[in-house]
DNA sequence: CGTTTAATTGAAAGCAGTCAAACTATGTGG
DNA sequence: CCACATAGTTTGACTGCTTTCAATTAAACG
């Protein structure tokens, strides 16, 4: 049964924006893998190691993040189910930086050497992910932005914003909002803030209309002005389909 | 003559992470192209376009950019000659950041259709421009942390580590120190900062003994301090071989 | 329930921004 | 070679966003 395969997610995230057929999909679906639950907070790869696999995000949160080193944390990216973790390190020997779970998370472990090889025997799958890790390079670059020229309020509710887009992109958005599955302190390691001062642009959003809280619960009843105050807009996400073959 | 081509530079950054045989060389060399010499802020590429061109930085420098909405400048990374700047737009259509000649600039443009079927062709080629992709994404990624986590101080003298080593790797660094090829307003959009904080903190730099200025010209008479001052770590610019066939 | 973790709040301090002016380097034209 | 214009650098005074420190409240967990 298909969706008991755990690259069913990632092949939707492909789909996405490059078109793949049935032998592309079964490829990927006879991928070799070891599927593993790690806990919150576990780290799936730290720096300076010397990955052997890449991973697959099947389902739970996970991020990205860099210790700088007067012992700062700075978050670099947050991922969701679908996501391939790890096509950055496909063709880097050493990790240049932590993956850490968000929440508790199945991972499906792909063994390096069988990924270079399905990419190097598909060029439509080569295609598929490299789109992946260029679309992946312009949410880092967006995540500059955020972090170097936006207030705290605006930063913040662009990273809500972005959390919200691309959970609807992949199909695993609720009906009204989300549930954040990030402390206080971990969005101000994504923004390069302190946990206080999020808790205070938090409360600044509520307390303006633009998002409801209870709890981790996040909502957006008037998601335009949101955008607004986000300066939000999804063209870096590349969300339309990059390759229209005969649309020339 | 070999020195003549515009690609040689390219190549050369290539093999410093990927083994190219002669073969692979010469079907870079035999790229067309159409050189371009660009003035210092003139747009090579803006945010919204549809790139028919890779573009390869023959000399000079360039930047990346994106504009905030309440009209803030950050700048995503520094491109030095034998860089392509565009690989990141091979697969993507849409442009989502904008690059700019940074001082007076030679550009190769290459068709983006003639670059694809060059990495369709040699495997070798598209690892090696993969994993050049793959540490822009690093250097991106060290660049959040660097606007996110250290203090202007650490973040300065950060960039310029990281721009000499960089110029050193590739075999363009002077004797001493460089030229540095951006205002302080640049310095500025790159960190995060203002130009007037960006002054006071060069200041502070050299007024510690960690750098020596003459105009645009910075060197480093006590490089270790500075190192440790830019909690500079080299191990994200990947710059050891990437591919060691036969050491496993 | 008690314990731990996360969220909240207040007061004070600091790093960086803003505004404005002066200074320097570079380039142009007479 | 000098007057002038322009772009970039430097400096000072003041403001303000964000941090720091510390304490309290609320939620999650076993």
């Amino acid at each position: 049964m298909a969706s008991t395969n755990p690259f069913e997610l990632l092949i939707r995230k492909l789909m996405t924006h490059t078109h793949l057929d049935g032998a592309d999909c079964e490829a990927i679906r006879r991928l070799p893998f070891k599927l593993r639950s790690m806990e919150p907070s576990a780290y799936v790869l730290r720096e300076g190691e010397r990955p052997e696999y890449c991973f697959v995000l099947v389902s739970g949160f996970a991020y990205r993040q860099k210790l700088a080193g007067d012992g700062g944390r700075q978050i670099l990216s947050i991922h969701i189910p679908g996501e391939a973790v790890d096509f950055q390190n496909l063709y880097l020997d050493e990790a240049d930086h932590n993956i850490q779970a968000l929440t508790r998370a199945e991972f499906a472990f792909v063994p390096k050497l069988d990924m270079r090889a399905l990419v190097d025997s598909r060029p439509n799958l080569n295609r598929a992910m490299s789109t992946c890790t260029l679309i992946d390079s312009s949410i880092f670059r967006e995540w500059i932005l955020n972090v170097g020229r936006r207030d705290s309020r605006s930063a913040l509710a662009h990273l809500l914003c972005e959390f919200a887009i691309r959970l609807d992109a992949m199909g695993l958005a609720e009906q009204y909002g989300y549930e954040l599955p990030m402390t206080q302190e971990q969005l101000g390691d994504a923004l390069g803030l302190t946990s206080v001062h999020v808790n205070r642009t938090m409360k600044a959003l509520e307390q303006q209309g633009l998002i409801v809280r209870n709890n981790r619960r996040v909502s957006f009843p008037r998601w335009k002005d949101m955008r607004d105050v986000a300066d939000f807009n999804s063209r870096y996400l590349h969300l339309e389909r990059q390759d229209q073959p005969p649309t020339r």
